[in-house]
DNA sequence: GCCGTTTTCGGCCCGACTGTTTTCAGTCG
């Protein structure tokens, strides 16, 4: 059982605990526990192994048992007898926004709904409605709920939604003073895929910019609407949530918006043992009563004696203990990037030329790019074979001489075959600048197979980077079955760069193997993978998701000069 | 169920909004 599992266990487990009218400090134990075990960088097994799953927040004596038992067996007694305490379907039931454990208990037992088709056709006979305490509105609430839920994209790639509250922000703005309009939440925490927008901003009338925010032309629906809140429905069936404070609480409000809630469960328990209640209106001191604001988050952080934790180490991990000892690294910043390590011309599948690339590249402040064409065996891509290899080198080398201040570094994303050997013998890749191997084809191999074909690979003297190493397409494709442990160890043993693709539905490596390679000492290397020249801006996606894994520029081979670049790799 | 420079027992984040209520429960983030 992998992480990922184990997780769904405890998740399932903690639904039906709330079902059951449970203490809530129980659900929410499994529930920590779950958001723990998600954004381990490590497989439990290996911690198991290690007898460190005590280590890990939220997992105690008995969660830790149950750990065990899963990965020894893959079972779990207690969650099959939990679960057979309930009528089948009830626990979908809790998916519907709207309805909570009570509604669906009630919806239950005193309807007999037992699936999310039993509860729309309760709803259109009139049978909810008719409940005690509940109503018309609450009926017809809990069917928008089960709609918007169907036609509601579950997660949407931060590629998608980052652009589009970059809209609503700018549209917004036109009609209506606001300041400090930002994105928080996920969004601002650079999570791979963004459930909600959250937005918020200052103003001197809350009222009114939140009536001109359910008024923007993007809106289709307005769910909420209250004073200083609002959320609404884009026709893109988006959800979007507003908060509008005045000026001097932004960075209150910043820091409480922005989450993640782990985060903040953290931040405010170690607050109360000082005697201060953290709200998004500022920090309360129990005795007196007295509420202090704060206009950034910065000196929110530093009035409870902690460094700035910078929003994408805010997932409730071991963040604030590093603050509190001053000890919080300092992430790369999308101005420390000097050049784009893997993109495509019109030699293979890019729609530009090399000068156009190169050109774009230096406009975009960069001090070099690596030209690196698919080979040969991608046919489907007009792969590079021997004979164009030398000639785009021929290519590169005199476009070269009239690009000042600026280098094209001559490359290829060679093609790791099924077997693990390359597409191109040693002897053509020993003439490159920069050698990028990946995988394009046979991603369905076992999981021993596969990891042996990547091991095989990077142990060629000439590759030196692993492209988009797990394969995954956000929301289209699984990452291939691969022992990241096992590649991160060899990526470092042989000096083998791990590339983080920044194409933002790749985004491959993801957050926690950035993590994970880094503490291993593995060499990381950003790439846009561009296939235009309005691809390299994406390279904002690929810091952001260098953030989350808690990479410095120090961790990115591509914050340095091109010298120190040639220098670090292989040859 | 977890956790401990107030505790191995007794705590456990905080507020907004909605609906069906005459003071609050449920849900959400």
């Amino acid at each position: 059982m992998n992480n990922g599992e184990v997780a769904r266990v405890f998740q399932d487990i903690a639904d039906l605990l709330e079902l059951k009218g449970e203490s809530v400090f129980k659900t929410r134990a499994y529930q920590k526990a779950v958001r723990s075990i998600e954004h381990l960088p490590v497989e439990l097994a290996q911690l198991k192994a290690e007898g460190k799953l005590r280590d890990v927040p939220g997992i105690g004596e008995a969660i830790e048992k149950k750990i065990v038992e899963l990965l020894d067996t893959g079972h779990l007694k207690y969650y099959e007898e939990l679960r057979a305490e309930f009528p089948e379907g009830v626990v979908s039931l809790l998916q519907v926004p709207g309805v909570g454990p009570k509604t669906a208990m009630r919806l239950s037992t005193e309807v007999g709904v037992k699936s999310i088709e039993d509860l729309e056709r309760a709803i259109v006979d009139g049978r909810v409605a008719g409940l005690f305490r509940m109503g018309d509105k609450t009926a017809e609430n809990i069917l928008r709920g089960l709609q918007s839920m169907r036609t509601k994209e579950q997660r949407i790639p931060i590629g998608v939604a980052l652009p589009l509250a970059e809209e609503i922000m700018a549209s917004l703005q036109e009609r209506v003073t606001v300041r400090n309009l930002t994105p928080a939440g996920s969004l601002r925490r650079f999570r791979d895929t963004i459930g909600d927008i959250d937005l918020l901003g200052t103003a001197d009338d809350a009222e009114a910019v939140i009536e001109a925010f359910t008024k923007l032309p993007q809106v289709r629906e307005v769910l909420a609407k209250g004073g200083t809140k609002a959320s609404i429905v884009t026709h893109t069936n988006l959800q979007v949530d507003f908060r509008v404070v005045p000026h001097d609480e932004f960075g209150s409000l910043l820091q409480y918006f922005t989450g993640s809630k782990q985060h903040n469960i953290n931040l405010r328990e170690r607050a109360l043992k000082q005697g201060l209640s953290l709200s998004e209106y500022g920090i309360t001191v129990v005795e007196t009563g007295q509420l202090e604001k704060f206009a950034t988050e910065k000196a929110f952080y530093a009035r409870l004696g902690l460094q700035y934790v910078p929003p994408e180490f805010r997932e409730g991990t071991n963040e604030i203990a590093l603050a509190e000892e001053k000890k919080v690294p300092e992430p790369i910043e999308p101005s420390d990037v000097k050049g784009d390590l893997h993109a495509h011309s019109n030699w293979s599948d890019g729609r530009d030329s090399i000068e156009d690339m190169a050109l774009a590249a230096r406009g975009h402040g960069y001090r070099y790019i690596a030209i690196t064409d698919h080979s040969k065996g991608l046919g489907i891509a007009h792969g590079l074979n021997e004979e164009r290899v030398k000639e785009q080198r021929t290519e590169i080398r005199r476009l070269n001489q009239n690009l000042k201040g600026f280098r094209i570094l001559a490359g290829i994303e060679v093609d790791i075959r099924a077997d693990g050997s390359l597409d191109l013998p040693d002897e053509v890749l020993a003439d490159l600048d920069v050698v990028v191997a990946a995988v394009h084809s046979a991603m369905g191999q076992e999981q021993e197979k596969m990891t042996r074909r990547v091991i095989k690979a990077m142990e060629n003297p000439h590759v030196d980077i692993i492209a988009h190493p797990t394969g995954r397409l956000l929301g289209m494709r699984e990452a291939m079955a691969m022992d990241m442990e096992a590649v991160f160890r060899s990526a470092a043993r042989t000096g083998t760069a791990l590339e983080i693709n920044a194409m933002p539905d790749r985004l491959d490596l993801k957050d926690i193997h950035i993590f994970r390679a880094r503490e291993l000492g593995v060499k990381l290397s950003l790439g846009t993978d561009a296939h235009a020249t309005e691809h390299l801006p994406l390279m904002r996606f690929g810091v952001g998701i260098a953030r989350r894994g808690w990479a410095g520029a120090g961790h990115i081979l591509n914050t340095l000069t091109v010298e120190g670049v040639l220098a670090t790799l292989k040859r």
